[in-house]
DNA sequence: TTTTGCTATGTAAGCGGTTAACTTCCAAGC
DNA sequence: GCTTGGAAGTTAACCGCTTACATAGCAAAA
């Protein structure tokens, strides 16, 4: 089943067919008719490779992510793909595993694959693969990293935004003593996030502490781990600030199982706003980072720099996406475990 | 930069590149060893599509997924792809949203890719649309459904064993209320682990009683509210067994919203066995789906189905993967609320 | 030496579309 | 009536690689 059986049944020539299929040129309402006709007849699809081999353009974008695994990406998958979808555009999706070689062969992959353009969603990225897809003029769009340049945008992520907010929001409820899990701080993502809350600390005067501050993994166990660390310590947060969800959902347990509670003890505030941060026990108050703001801006980063007519390399575009802070029930107002005042505080307490 | 220019750099012919590269044919050591060298020098990368369409294989495999965000399948997908890494096939990620419509959109992406073969890895797939894969004669391999046939394999997952082998560790510890919250049963997949349940549940005589059955959506506020309604109705249930573990941990929560403890009162059981159901509180107990076995068998059988030499519609595969009960801290004996005797039960407790 | 039989390589015809360049046809302009 | 010009189609040259077939070269057989 080709072009060619479409074309004979419709009697017309395979150019035609190709034009009433792309719509890349006029072609009289009777005739688009018939060939439409007889493509539905046939049940015909064309071969997107012969496309892509004659035509140059793949309709597909590489879309690639540290790991599938994480909770954070597959929503950022669904929405990218859902956008994909509706611009009748594929998506090859490369998982580098925090990986440099795995990382290579996706590279490899896209090339080879002539995608129209790709996202990289991870911020570990090799300054010489990158430079293997701007050889090919491959539009790149980075979230987290790199700088624009031609043919290379940027989605931009507002941390400081996110982490004021969620730091002003325990400031409010009288926390002052305010815990941080990182993430990897090898990986750029979690040196972003953890720089916005050391400013944000500084900026408002909190108390400071190394012990106060630990380094995760961005999963549970790392969480879970690190809080036990802090705890561990005779420091006393009253509140923990943590990378991303995964990370405050490991704290909450290494909390639990220190017999303190949450909020009542410590309240904890994620990152990210997984969709699993609204049914845990107490549902976790949270910075949350839409993945479809995410998507869609990255989408159209690259859907800009393939369908702008003409002129190749077209200037990378620059987007921030602003978090936000979500308020559910691992947060509440700081206990006093050592009154200062012995009674009657509550009403004292208007003005502090 | 194409095969002309290695070919040119290495004094040879085109013909001879596309047999080093695939070692197609026999190529005397030193001119192979020259085509490689002009690859390397020219950092080459051949055009996936050229090749596709020259030889009619995409060494693409498509991988069909319901939902993405579903814990489950990411991991899923993480196996699968690893596998076709190793093979240097690539694959193409379709998510049906559980969507016709979305669904019919898929297919047709991946027939247009010449797709090699497809894993369908929801249950929930049109026998219209399967037809159009073997008009195709394009390999196919199904989890949990369909029967195998001429290029149609099948994963299938032994559910009544880990259904039995859960409902027996409850029974060891002395339960026979036993409840079940199932996932959405017009899904295929969700229907089959009821019935898992109920013939396990007959086979062991438990108590049955319609009250202790309900309907969730395999999601976390699915097990929730399903729990809830359980629990509303007044029957006492001492251990739940949720048909995924996002439903099990929206269970939980809502039995502690009920003043009630896991696994003091009632234990909690889930299925597939995901990440983060280690680390919940407390640590579920689930009957473990390994992804990664499923990845390989699915993957496994449209390999052989595709390198089979010669003949096309080769006879398809059956394979079946059991899970396995993972014991963690959700389940534990059963309480005693009205003890019969009221003094040194324990000692009696023996024999029963 | 000539023939035979391999093996290593080259030649060129596809694969299934796209698209530049060209042909028709026909209405409008002079 | 003859040009001009634009719309609707057709022809055929690619796109970059694979592969059937042809050929050259050489060792073994005759």
């Amino acid at each position: 089943m080709t072009i060619k059986a479409v074309a004979d049944s419709a009697n017309v020539s395979t150019a035609t067919v190709s034009r009433v299929m792309n719509g890349t040129a006029k072609v009289s309402p009777q005739t688009a008719e018939r060939v439409q006709r007889a493509i539905k007849a046939l049940n015909f699809y064309p071969d997107t490779n012969a496309r892509a081999l004659g035509s140059g353009r793949s309709n597909l974008f590489g879309l690639i992510i540290s790991d599938i695994t994480n909770p954070f990406f597959p929503e950022l998958v669904k929405a990218f793909e859902d956008i994909a979808v509706a611009h009748r555009q594929d998506v090859l999706i490369g998982n580098t595993n925090y990986d440099q070689e795995r990382m290579q062969f996706c590279v490899q992959r896209m090339l080879q694959r002539r995608v129209d353009g790709v996202a990289i969603m991870t911020s570990e990225m090799d300054d010489k693969l990158v430079k293997d897809f701007s050889r090919m003029e491959i539009p790149l769009v980075f979230l987290d990293s790199a700088t624009a340049g031609p043919g290379v945008s940027r989605v931009q992520i507002d941390y400081s935004a996110g982490i004021d907010e969620a730091v002003e929001h325990l400031i409010g409820l009288g926390h002052r003593q305010i815990a941080f899990i990182s993430g990897p701080l090898r990986l750029q993502s979690a040196q972003m996030r953890y720089k916005a809350f050391i400013e944000s600390a500084v900026h408002h005067h909190l108390d400071s502490d190394p012990k106060l501050m630990a380094e995760g993994n961005h999963k549970v166990d790392g969480g879970h781990d690190a809080m036990a660390r802090i705890l561990a310590f005779g420091v006393k947060p009253t509140a923990v600030l943590a990378s991303n969800d995964l990370t405050a959902i490991g704290a909450m347990g290494a909390i639990a199982e220190a017999g303190l509670r949450v909020p009542e003890d410590i309240s904890v505030i994620g990152y990210d706003d997984i969709q699993l941060s609204a049914f845990t026990m107490p549902p976790l108050t949270t910075v949350s980072l839409s993945r479809a703001d995410l998507a869609t801006a990255a989408f159209r980063a690259l859907w800009d720099a393939t369908t702008s007519g003409g002129k190749k390399p077209v200037m990378g575009t620059d987007c921030l996406v602003r978090p936000q802070l979500v308020i559910r029930g691992s947060t509440g107002p700081v206990k006093r475990s050592k009154p200062r005042t012995k009674v009657s505080m509550k009403k004292g307490v208007k003005k502090e």
